[in-house]
DNA sequence: GTCTCTGCAAAGCATTTGCATGTAC
DNA sequence: GTACATGCAAATGCTTTGCAGAGAC
């Protein structure tokens, strides 16, 4: 399931590099399998550490190049959970989602409410806007660090 | 108008320092007020550099200083539009509210959807978590710019 | 008088850029 | 062979911090 995920985002990588005459080369590969392997969530950073474990070769550079690539690619989307770094996910084969985080200790729940999505839309024909991304994220504090 | 805007953020500045033990000084004072004067969405940068003009010894460190303590006395909040730096807007007399922006042209328009709110307030409910803050930013193409 | 606040400059991060070299096509 | 991509290191931009002196209470 994991391989299949990795696999679509494969696909879709080598998919948009034809379409806009971008050349396929193995770091954008191993950047992309890695970052999928990775889960979600991931800062520039932390990527470009996980990739250090076995092509030392990588460079930082070439870590930020590639998420862009990725998100014009809408194989991954930026997520701003306001903590100093661009964080981001994976939305290959996912459902759209929000998230809600705790302040205190960063449990993070995603969650998908269609009739939130409606109003977005609505409120983007409302406005004349074309839609294009949805940031919206919740900060709370969870029932744990509540008690 | 504005002027009973700034006397009311001056009270609950002077009311939040007093009830923290801290200082009232006048570098709090003169960046508070213009800080309200600016109107919204301004950056730490564009805040310090429009005091330099009538009052060139403010630092830089200051300014930034002021503004985390006007998020925690709840004079303002952080907005994020991924745009390479935080913004603060005053949330001093006036509704809550959500933001719709241009990808193009950064035109933005104000909007508040109470089925919203509701939904954010039921989702929190059901994973147990209290709601301490909103970030909800909508990305899009305006109608000037989709011409 | 004490303790906080300020201004300055330096430091700290995250991210971007310039450029020479490497490589896909 | 011709772009485009990469790696490196330097540069940039935003924000924070350390510290000595200034100011509020």
């Amino acid at each position: 399931m994991k391989k299949e995920t990795k696999n679509l985002a494969l696909k879709r990588l080598s998919a948009y590099l034809s379409e806009k005459k971008l050349r396929a080369t193995s770091q954008r590969e191993i950047i992309l399998g890695t970052f999928i392997d990775m889960g979600k969530h991931t800062t520039a950073e932390e990527l470009y550490e996980a990739l250090k474990k076995f092509d030392s070769s990588i460079g930082h550079a070439t870590v930020y190049r590639a998420l862009r690539l990725f998100v014009d690619a809408e194989i991954a989307r930026e997520l701003n959970f306001n903590d100093g770094s661009v964080r981001y996910e994976s939305i290959v084969g996912k459902e759209p989602h929000d998230h809600i985080i705790c302040k205190k200790c960063g449990a993070m729940v995603e969650f998908l409410d269609e009739s939130i999505r409606q109003a977005q839309d609505e409120i983007a024909k409302k406005y004349g806007y074309a839609l294009k991304n949805r940031s919206h994220i919740l900060f709370g504090v969870c029932p744990k660090c509540r008690r």
